[in-house]
DNA sequence: TTGTATGCGTTATCAC
DNA sequence: GTGATAACGCATACAA
């Protein structure tokens, strides 16, 4: 391996000087840096990260915490992130924590061994506190989901008001009975879609019935399962409101099962625009987040608090918009539920 | 910060020693190694990777390059490898590289600068030359993707065989006039799949019509453009296999956009088993690779070459099976093309 | 402007 | 079994 001090023999000068050309430093003539380039070059000299970092106490990665790679609406957020990071100097290690506090705690770990300069949880299952704890240290930045009232930066979108458009879409084409499939889970998404559902309804002078509401667990299948009881019902609803792009799927899945048919039947909205809700049939009506931004502006919040050594909160809240498609019809008017 | 100088201090012993300690050393009495490790839980010391990294020369980091990780293909196969990778002690760095050479040679730096020990490509754009030389110096591994004669290890499956049984299971159905929809890529399953596809076609004494092969590029609207072509033959294909489900889904959706029905009209099978296959109606019908496996099997193999330093070039071919779905039928009897 | 020397935190080689 | 110390590769304070 070729270090600093075979660049230095190789030029005629010291280290030091071979290091303030490593990082431009104005103070080194251009004939010696001239030689010096030269030199790196021949030998095809790169420095040494860990003998970098090491000296400089830093690591240039940033730890991004996600649920799973699997789950398609994170890519684009992932893109945001790792073009930002790359445009500082910084690399990101991408993680998967499986929504299991073990695994956060221990991917944590990586930034007290100083592997990590800073983190972006995606998801976090962890507590507040012990959140909190982790930003006395190091920087911390939520993205997508996060911890309301934690004293933590987060840039997300309005979650009940994007649930609230979706909802009042299906009403404004004549839909008063409205399902909902949702989960029962610690994000602050799954709670706000929710209340923007029912707060649609209530606005609209429909009234919130509990048996029209459905709880999965953010698969496929649970969209499947909790659907078809809907459906099922003898007086089914006329259109459902799914939090996920994914659940919704399940949902029309349960809909054609039953030998109904989508819009016609049972109009269906997703939430996240994932790649694959405008691949099926019917397209899916689902709300769009600014992806790329939420995970670009998370990304340069974070490095902007290692910059500035500051931990300013911020919290900044994205716009998202209704994207409509095929699986949305207005009610046939022969139909009509109580 | 915490250092293993504080340790050794506290502990009233030489850092030397809290060294062996934390590297279990067995020339260290149980007594000493007691009062160290209280030292170390009253400080809750973490030791300074960097510096451990920087004394050892290596920095316990993979490199994984994938073309994307929207691709949900390889969510199972990063999974493998990840776990694999945690069971010896080592992270993972995922890295996007787009199918673009130059945004691998950038990934590639990081082994020159000593932040990754190691490499796997899931899908390499790189020349066969540029690979090797790299692993000259470093550890390389091939996933899934591989550039055939290069002399490197590689994992992955037989995709000839594999789009063999798939097309057999057409033919075996009664299907003669089968399309083809695949790619014109540099990706060694693209080539193989289109050569079991006409394999399976010449054993079974069927004409390989090169009307019916037809390219795209991979994505869901590449699917539906070109097979849309297909479709709308005046003698047009009863089944369609494409190479990947994805660009499946957009076959599927031609054919329900020409108001005829899978598998009714048309059967189509796909290639890749990626999670959404089974949530789409009809759910479709594919080949399944053990994702996992492969993940696992390709870091299994690199950690080996790292660990004796070996360059032994390893070539791993694992099962793969079909999956029959709902988006294959019988041939109807009533429609016989020529 | 350049060179010398020290230290980042750790491990490992040598004495004892 | 334990301790003193050099060394990993680099950046920087200080001296020249």
């Amino acid at each position: 391996m070729v270090t600093i001090q075979d660049v230095a023999k190789a030029a005629g000068v010291s280290v030091a000087t071979v290091s303030r050309v490593l990082n431009n430093s104005p103070r080194v003539t251009p004939e010696t840096r001239m030689i010096v380039e030269a030199a790196i070059k021949e030998l095809n000299y790169q420095p040494n990260l860990l003998g970098r970092n090491l000296r400089r106490a830093e690591s240039k990665t940033i730890l991004v915490l996600l649920p799973s790679i699997s789950n398609p609406f994170y890519s684009r957020v992932v893109r945001g992130m790792e073009d930002t990071a790359q445009k500082y100097g910084y690399n990101i290690m991408l993680c998967n924590d499986y929504s299991e506090a073990e695994m956060e705690k221990n991917y944590l770990e990586l930034l007290k061994k100083r592997i990590a300069d800073g983190v972006i949880f995606t998801a976090p299952v962890l507590s507040a506190g012990e959140l909190e704890d982790i930003a006395k240290d190091y920087p911390v930045v939520q993205c997508c989901e996060y911890i309301p009232g934690a004293s933590l930066s987060h840039v997300s979108i309005d979650n009940e008001a994007a649930a609230y458009k979706a909802v009042k879409h299906l009403i404004d084409l004549g839909h008063r009975r409205i399902g909902f499939v949702g989960t029962q889970s610690v994000f602050i998404s799954a709670i706000q879609r929710e209340n923007g559902y029912k707060k649609a309804l209530l606005d609209h002078g429909i009234e919130v019935s509990p048996e029209l509401i459905q709880y999965g667990n953010y698969g496929f299948l649970s969209g499947l399962n909790v659907a078809r009881s809907l459906v099922k019902m003898k007086n089914r609803p006329t259109a459902i409101f799914a939090i996920s792009d994914v659940m919704a799927m399940g949902v029309m899945r349960a809909i054609t099962d039953c030998g109904l048919s989508v819009p016609k039947d049972v109009s269906v909205v997703g939430f996240d625009n994932i790649d694959f809700s405008s691949m099926i049939s019917p397209a899916l009506t689902t709300v769009s987040q600014p992806r790329y931004r939420l995970g670009q502006t998370a990304m340069e919040i974070l490095l902007e608090q290692l910059k500035n050594g500051t931990r300013e909160v911020k919290e900044v809240i994205l716009d998202s918009k209704l994207v409509i498609r095929d699986s949305t019809g207005a009610l046939k008017s022969a139909y009509t539920p109580v």
